[in-house]
DNA sequence: GAAAAAACATACAATCTGCATGTGAGTGTA
DNA sequence: TACACTCACATGCAGATTGTATGTTTTTTC
C-alpha cells in the first residue's frame, strides 16, 4: 500500500524539490528580504527538510542567486512578449521602456533584481545575470537608434547608464512617485539623447 | 592610582565612544560588507564591550544608519570643495560630475553608499539621507541648466534619474571598465539633455 | 554628599547557518 | 534479477550571532 508517492525517477524528484524550495523562498524573500527570512522558514513553506535545501544549494546565496535569475528571466521574457512590434529604434525604445516599467510593477521585483539582488550577489554577478537574460535589449535597441559612427564602448557605457535610469525610475514609482513625470523625463531625455547624438557623434 | 582615563565629562565620553565605534565599524563594513561584520568583531576593533554598542545604538543596523550619514557628508563635502568656481550651468554640472566621480572613488564607499546602504536601509532612507546632505545639488544645477519653464516635477524626476545614471558609472568605473567612456558619454548625455530640453520644453 | 541618571559591562536566551553523518529510494551492471 | 553504488534526502550538532536583561561604575543633579 503505497498510494502517495507512488514511483519517481531521481530527475523528477530533484525538480520537484528545487521548484518548491526556489518558488517557497521566492515569497519569502520578496515579502521580507534576504536577510530577515531563515532557511528553516523556507524549508516550512516548501514542505522540505534544510537537509534537502542544502543538498541542491551550496548556501542560502546559492538559493537566492537562483530566484533571482528565474526572476530576471521572467522580466525579460514579459518584456519580450510585450514590446513586439514597434519598428522605429526610437519607438522600440519607448515601447520596451513602458514594457520595462509593466514587469518590474510585479511585486517583490524591485526588492530581488534591484535591493538585494546587488547587495547580496555583487553587482558583477547581477551584471552577469542581466546580460544572460534580457540585458543586450536596451543595447541593442540603443545602438540601432544611435548613428553607426558612435563608438561600441560608447554604446555600452550610454545603455549602462540609460538601463540605471530605468531601475531608478522604476523605484521611484514603486515608492509612489508620479509616473507620468518619470515616464515624461525618460521619453524626453531618450529623445535628447538620440537627436543630439545624430547632430553631434563622438 | 588612576592616572589614564582621569576625569570625563559624559558628553565627551559619548563623543568619544561613538566616534571609535562609527570609525571602526566604518573600516569593517567597507571591506567586508555589512552581513559579513559582526558585532563582536566591530567592539574588538573599536576597543569597547558590546554593552556601549547596544547602549548608543538601537541595534546593528543603526550603526551602520550612522556610518552610511557620515560617508553621505562626507562625498557631499568633497565635491563642494572641489567643485566650486564653474559659472555656467552646463560646465557647473561636468565639474560637479567629476567630483563625485573622484570622491566616489574612495574605498569602500560604493560598497556603502551603492549596495549595502540600499538594501539594509531600505531605498526610502537613503533617499533621505541624500536629500539632506547634498543630494540637492544636482537638482539645482540641472534647474539651472534647463528652460524656467520646465516642470518642477520633471526636474525632479530628471535629476534622480540622472544620479542614478552617476551611481552607475561610479559603480561601473570602480568594477575596472574604462572612465573615458563613462565620462564620454555622460558629457554626451548631459549636453543632449540641454540642448534637447532648450528647443523642446516639455 | 546622597540620590538619580547616564554610560557602560556581563551573562543569557533564542536563533541561525553550514556541516557531518546516517538512511532509504533509484540506477548501472553483470 | 541481485548487487553494488550513487543520489536525494533526513537528522543532529557545533559554532557563531543578535538583542536583551540585569548588574556595576562613573557623572551629574539636588
Amino acid at each position: 500500500m503505497r498510494e502517495k508517492n507512488t514511483r519517481q525517477t531521481n530527475q523528477s524528484r530533484t525538480e520537484a524539490t528545487r521548484k518548491a524550495l526556489i518558488q517557497a523562498s521566492r515569497a519569502l524573500f520578496a515579502e521580507k528580504g534576504y536577510a530577515d527570512t531563515s532557511t528553516p522558514e523556507i524549508v516550512k513553506a516548501a514542505a522540505v527538510t534544510r537537509g534537502a535545501l542544502y543538498h541542491h544549494f551550496r548556501d542560502k546565496a546559492d538559493l537566492f542567486a537562483a530566484v533571482v535569475r528565474a526572476e530576471a528571466e521572467s522580466v525579460a521574457s514579459e518584456i519580450e512578449a510585450r514590446s513586439v512590434g514597434a519598428r522605429a529604434a526610437a519607438a522600440a525604445l519607448e515601447a520596451g521602456g513602458a514594457a520595462y516599467f509593466g514587469a518590474m510593477a510585479a511585486p517583490g521585483r524591485i526588492r530581488l533584481l534591484l535591493l538585494d539582488g546587488p547587495a547580496v550577489l555583487g553587482h558583477a554577478a547581477i551584471r552577469e545575470i542581466d546580460a544572460a537574460t534580457g540585458g543586450g535589449a536596451l543595447r541593442d535597441g540603443l545602438a540601432a537608434a544611435l548613428p553607426e559612427t558612435t563608438q561600441a564602448d560608447t554604446v555600452d557605457a550610454l545603455a549602462d547608464m540609460l538601463s540605471a535610469a530605468f531601475d531608478r525610475a522604476a523605484i521611484a514609482i514603486a515608492a509612489g512617485a508620479a509616473a507620468s513625470a518619470y515616464r515624461a523625463s525618460l521619453g524626453h531625455l531618450v529623445d535628447a539623447l538620440i537627436g543630439g547624438a545624430k547632430k553631434n557623434p563622438r
